[in-house]
This record gives C-alpha cells, sequence and structure tokens, in this order.
DNA sequence: GAGCCGTGGGA
DNA sequence: TTCCCAAGGCT
C-alpha cells in the first residue's frame, strides 16, 4: 500500500454512497452527532455478535430504557432478562455498572475521551476507540476484527494473529483521517462486513482494490493468518425443570463464570462423567437430551422432568418466561414441554 | 499471553 | 455434521 491518504479517500466516497442503514447510526457526513449512549449500547451489543442478531434486541433496549438514566434506574434481572439469548452475559452486568456509573457519576454524561470511556466497565481499547470516533468524532485508531482484516490484506501483512497486532495498529492508524474520523471508523467496519469479508472477499467491488497489497499478491482471501484452533471438548450432565402449577422451579446463577448472573434451571456438574444431583427426590422422567455448543466446549444436558413432591434445596418457585433464559435452557424447556 | 465467556448462521 | 466466525473484555 503507497499512498495512505488516497486510499482513505476512495473508502470514504465509497462510504458516502453505500454507507447501511443501521439504527443507531446517522447518516455519512451528517452535522449532527449521534446520542453516545445508543453508540455505546451498540457498540457493546456489537461486541464479537453479528448485527443481524443485535437489531431486535437494541430496538427493544432502546424502546425500554431510552436513555442512560432509565437503563441506569432498571432492575438487574430485568436487565439479564433483556438480554437472555444474545450471549456473553458479562456484557449485560457490565452494561448496567456503567449505566450507573454514568448516571450517578457523571450526570449521565459519557466521557469524550478514549482514556474516560475506557475506565468504564465493559468498555475496553476497541469499545472505548469506537464511541470516541462516532459520537464524538474523535481521530481515535479504532481497531477491531474487521480492522484487523482490512489491514492485513491492504498492507499484505502475513504476520498469524495476535503477533501481527502492532502492525495493524500502525496500519489503520496510518490510514485514519483527522477529517471525520467517525466516518472512517464506520467505512473500514462497513467494508469489512459487506466487502472486505472473511470468507470470499468481494475483491471487484473493493474501492480499495487499486491499493490492495494483498490483492496484487493474490493473497487477499488468506489474510489475516491466524494460529489453529484448539479441539471443544464434550461435557455431560443433567437438568432439572420441575413444575408446580403453572410455577417452574427456577434459580439465578453466579454472576462469575459460565451464563454468569441469568436465570437458569437446576443442573448437575458438567463434566466428562456427571453425577446426578436433583433438587428434591421425586419420580423424575427422562425427556430427552439437549445439545449446546458454548465457546470452549460442547454439552450434552440430559432433560429431567418432575411435578413437585417435595421441598426443593436450592432456586424458588417462579412463573416462567421462557424467552428470559439464555438458550440453552429454553431448549431444555421446549422439550420439557412437548 | 492465553483461557474463559454465547449464539446463530453460513459454507 | 462440523467448523468458522461476528463491531471484545476481563482475568
Amino acid at each position: 500500500m503507497r499512498d495512505s491518504r488516497q486510499a482513505a479517500d476512495r473508502l470514504m466516497g465509497w462510504y458516502d454512497a453505500h454507507a447501511r442503514d443501521l439504527p443507531w447510526r446517522v447518516p455519512p457526513g451528517a452535522a449532527a452527532r449521534p446520542d453516545p449512549y445508543r453508540v455505546w449500547l451498540s457498540e457493546v451489543m456489537l461486541q464479537q455478535t453479528t448485527v443481524a442478531a443485535v437489531r431486535e434486541y437494541f430496538h427493544r433496549f432502546t424502546r425500554i430504557w431510552p436513555d442512560v438514566h432509565a437503563l441506569a434506574a432498571a432492575e438487574d434481572p430485568d436487565v439479564m432478562a433483556a438480554w437472555a439469548g444474545l450471549g456473553y452475559y458479562a456484557r449485560a452486568r457490565n452494561l448496567l455498572a456503567c449505566a450507573r456509573v454514568v448516571s450517578r457519576d457523571l450526570d449521565g454524561t459519557f466521557p469524550d475521551t478514549e482514556d474516560g470511556l475506557r475506565a468504564l466497565p465493559g468498555i475496553g481499547p476497541y469499545t472505548a476507540a469506537a464511541i470516541a470516533a462516532i459520537a464524538f468524532d474523535r481521530p481515535a485508531v479504532v481497531v477491531d476484527g474487521n480492522v484487523e482484516r482490512v489491514m492485513a490484506r491492504l498492507f499484505a501483512i502475513r504476520t498469524p494473529l495476535p503477533a501481527a497486532k502492532p502492525a495493524i495498529r500502525d496500519a489503520a492508524a496510518a490510514l485514519t483521517p483527522e477529517r471525520r474520523p467517525g466516518d472512517h471508523a464506520q467505512a473500514v467496519m462497513d467494508l469489512g462486513a459487506t466487502i472486505c469479508t472473511a470468507k470470499s472477499p468481494s475483491c471487484l467491488l473493493c474501492p480499495l482494490k487499486p491499493d490492495c497489497a494483498g490483492h496484487a499478491a493474490g493473497i487477499a482471501a488468506t489474510l489475516p493468518a491466524k494460529a489453529p484452533k484448539k479441539a471443544k471438548p464434550t461435557r455431560r450432565g443433567y437438568v432439572y425443570l420441575a413444575r408446580r402449577g403453572s410455577d417452574w422451579l427456577t434459580e439465578r446463577r453466579p454472576d462469575k463464570g459460565l451464563l454468569g448472573g441469568m436465570a437458569a434451571f437446576p443442573t448437575s456438574d458438567w463434566s466428562e462423567a456427571p453425577a446426578e444431583a436433583p433438587p428434591f427426590d421425586a419420580p423424575w422422567r427422562d425427556a430427552g437430551e439437549v445439545r449446546h455448543t458454548f465457546t470452549h466446549f460442547h454439552l450434552i444436558l440430559t432433560v429431567r422432568v418432575a411435578e413437585a413432591t417435595g421441598n426443593p434445596d436450592r432456586g424458588q418457585w417462579t412463573p416462567l418466561d421462557p424467552a428470559a433464559l439464555p438458550t440453552l435452557f429454553r431448549k431444555a424447556h421446549a422439550l420439557a414441554v412437548t
């Protein structure tokens, strides 16, 4: 890549014509800045999550909690329930913690600098830079998965990730303009999401084709190189669905760890050879198995169902809204009621 | 630095 | 079916 300035200009021209219309965005070149609350909320939701998955959640959250004060005043279980199904539940816990800091300590105003943003719960280097650029038009160097892919190709960086991160950041910094840095950041993301995709990129449609060293070398689609992944082990366990009239026995999982803070059915341990651990003695009926894959292991749960016949040693009887459960337990519930 | 932490869709 | 991956953060 020879002329970063020319490439950045080409990219901006492409963005002006092809920017995606997203609920948390203002159009390219708009005089008005987007609402920092909506930018922050969207960026947290979009961490490792597709736009398609986020849309509906974003609309629901902004409808129920239209500003940071409203979200800060929400009850924890209501926010966790609204996040259910989106995954990475630490994000929801940090979201609420962040909203409360901004509402209580910062008078509802988000910091407009990377350092100020970075100090808040759930806001790391990427999200701080993204909010600074998009909401406040600061010339922050935004580096996410899209940027890593685009830069690795544009500059033909063959070093595998994560070792290539410093070089990628330097490349991203060289491309970041003083003018319209917010639109630039979103332009790179849109390019990565629609043209410079991970698999079979559309190089023929790419505005940066004339600048792209990876394309010139015929290796664009193979970049960025990544270290091989480890195989996922399979764990097994039991989940207990107990009904008492219209109520089900549920519990709240501890904040630390998998599905932390979420409503759940009681389970055994999850391991290679799990031990049965029913919450009370009953003639538990076998309703089948649910399979679910987490980030680092596969899980097969045997679903056991019973009518309440005793006093449970954990959890509480509650009218159940399956939509408030993480997907794993939604699957178990669906199996139990068929 | 590396492991942990969800989910659904596409190849 | 299996694998990869999508706007990362925290420890």
